[in-house]
DNA sequence: TGATTTCGTGGGAACGTTACCACGCCGTCC
DNA sequence: GGACGGCGTGGTAACGTTCCCACGAAATCA
């Protein structure tokens, strides 16, 4: 701090050229000669110069920074979704300003207010639910991602794509001969619940299936939540193998749980599906079988759609990014049991 | 973007002042009354004014950004460091900028110029080993973390303490009646399979134990490397009950995976101990037993370290956190099967 | 009472870069 | 030859805040 950096000022005065010749220069411009543009490139190296970005932020309106928003960053979806914008931003000379919300009003509302004060290009945010004046009145670009974003209609979003990944779920659990899975559902509270259930339905009446008929139960989207579920499942008793679809990983690791203390096994007796891909899927016994949620490529890909919001070219509306079948062995295979002409009807 | 921003001068005409006033009751210095402070903060208010941290940073020198360069934000030990540095920057009114190196020279170098470009007030840097040069020339108060940081020894620096975590872990082998346990431990080229080393040798001597006669094999921090050190030392035979400590979790999940794959079981043919705290941990079957590293604590003492960094305030040296036991399943307790004198003696 | 100190206020300049415009030179066209 | 347009260059001002100093009024001290 002691040592003056040096300036745009001292690479002109070394190169010969105006400061405005050296900064164009600089900055790649067209209109300056090549000769000039040669000297101003030597001066800057020699003088050791480096842009700095609050000049450039204060006289352009750029700063090269943008912000993004999540719940929990030591959540691994959210993990995910920060290392695919970290790439993207990176990628294109931008830097990423990370922020925690806890999903708490207040927090986000100051995060929010970081961002502006610091001047950032733009922002993706996973809004807290209930945040819409914050939203409306921030003043920056931005894009929402999560499932949150659908109480935002008329803003560019960018999410998983539920739908796809229940019926890829479905269609698994379908072609191992689970034709009436259960479900554990997350809160009612929660968009990402009715999403997956209005899905479901739709897969049932396609399939003439009764989704009155089949069991479900709920609980929060936690390891004990899934459990306690899973007891209630398993409490109703059983005709023969039981397959479970459940809403989340931590959801379905925890109805694990339950099924060994009730006993049984899983996949011999109960076979489980799950949602999310968390890491931690690959290391339970057996290794939890899931629909993997695209976090990184959401990241990317909202970093992408902010590009254009900030460059004003037309919105996206909401992107759904598809997920993705893990196949780990917490599903038993009844398909092989089953004479070839039921398994086809089934499938119909 | 259309609408210009309030500044300071809206502010300071709606008050009745001039703008040195404004700024300073906005600031919260002393030198200036009650009554126009007042005023001026209620004008503030009125129009809606945010400070603009782009022109503070280049009066000031202080940005109010803190800078953050870790190998991979989806990796959980780095995460909790960022979400601890996170919460302790928000504590203080500051931001993060968060950057994942992928243990790349290059990327972090650049990454290291973002920071200056961007005029943050400090970094917390996990370095790339080999990094001398950007780090002597980094231009701005920096704090390293992790095992890495020792490569640096004029720096201050937050790191766990590798030795407590290894004299936790044996005593807890010793305690559960695993006396001459196996280690699986890390590449040689690494700083932290060193620490390991180096006090596990203190602790055989304490015990008069041969080091030497102990089982040890290697491999990556990898899940297939524990796993391939686990097979090594399961064809090398095993008399009655193994106990292994594994120089960190991926490679003790793995492990487990061999042990199963062998025909036996854990923790009834083979014991395991990790060393992490890796959120899968809780899922395998059975549950790892670990010694946990406390990542969010080092993210937040290495900004209070950087704090007195940017502050001036004397050199912290070397930090180091306590890591700590997290007992699951994956351990036997023989001791249960123990003469109680020989149990003690043991001990001794 | 006069000199000195303290406090609060206001004005100018600095910070480092880009946006903007004026100007001179050169080439092309009528 | 003169008018026009394009290109490259340079100079000024703007961006929004803080730093710094000068100044006047009030309080304090001798």
């Amino acid at each position: 701090m002691e040592r003056r950096r040096p300036t745009i000022i001292d690479v002109a005065q070394k190169a010969g050229v105006s400061k405005s010749t050296a900064g164009r220069a600089l900055s790649g411009a067209s209109n300056v000669t090549d000769e000039a543009r040669e000297r101003v490139l030597d001066a800057a190296r020699a003088v050791g110069y480096e842009r700095n970005d609050l000049a450039v932020g204060m006289r352009s309106g750029r700063t090269g920074l943008l912000g993004l928003v999540i719940p929990d960053i030591t959540n691994p979806f959210w993990a995910e979704v920060a290392r695919g914008a970290q790439d993207r931003a990176a990628e294109n000379g931008m830097s990423l300003l990370v922020f925690s919300s806890d999903w708490d009003h207040g927090r986000e509302a100051s995060h929010l207010r970081a961002l502006r004060q610091a001047r950032v290009d733009g922002a993706i945010i996973n809004p807290v639910a209930d945040n819409f004046d914050d939203l409306d009145r921030f003043g920056l670009p931005f894009v929402l991602i999560g499932s949150s974003a659908e109480r935002f209609p008329a803003t560019s979003s960018v999410g998983s794509d539920i739908a796809q990944a229940v019926r890829i779920g479905m269609d698994h659990l379908v072609s191992k001969g689970h034709h009436a899975p259960a479900l554990i559902l997350g809160p009612k509270s929660r968009i990402a619940r009715a999403r997956f259930l209005r899905t479901f339905h739709e897969h049932c009446v396609e399939r003439d299936i009764d989704p009155a008929a089949l069991p479900m139960e709920d609980g929060e989207y936690t390891v004990e939540g899934g459990h306690a579920a899973m007891k209630r499942l398993l409490a109703r008793g059983r005709a023969g193998h039981l397959a479970v679809f459940a809403a989340n990983d931590m959801m379905a690791l925890g109805a694990m749980v339950a099924v060994r203390e009730a006993g049984l096994s899983c996949p011999e007796d109960v076979s489980i599906l799950g949602f999310d891909g968390v890491p931690a899927g690959a290391f339970s016994w057996p290794g939890l079988t899931t629909v993997a949620k695209p976090g990184r490529e959401i990241g990317m890909r909202a970093v992408d759609c902010l590009f254009d919001e900030i460059a004003g070219r037309p919105e996206h509306g909401r992107v759904f990014m598809p997920c993705r079948l893990v196949e780990r062995g917490s599903l038993a295979d009844l398909s092989l049991s089953q004479p070839r002409r039921a398994a086809a009807a089934g499938r119909g």
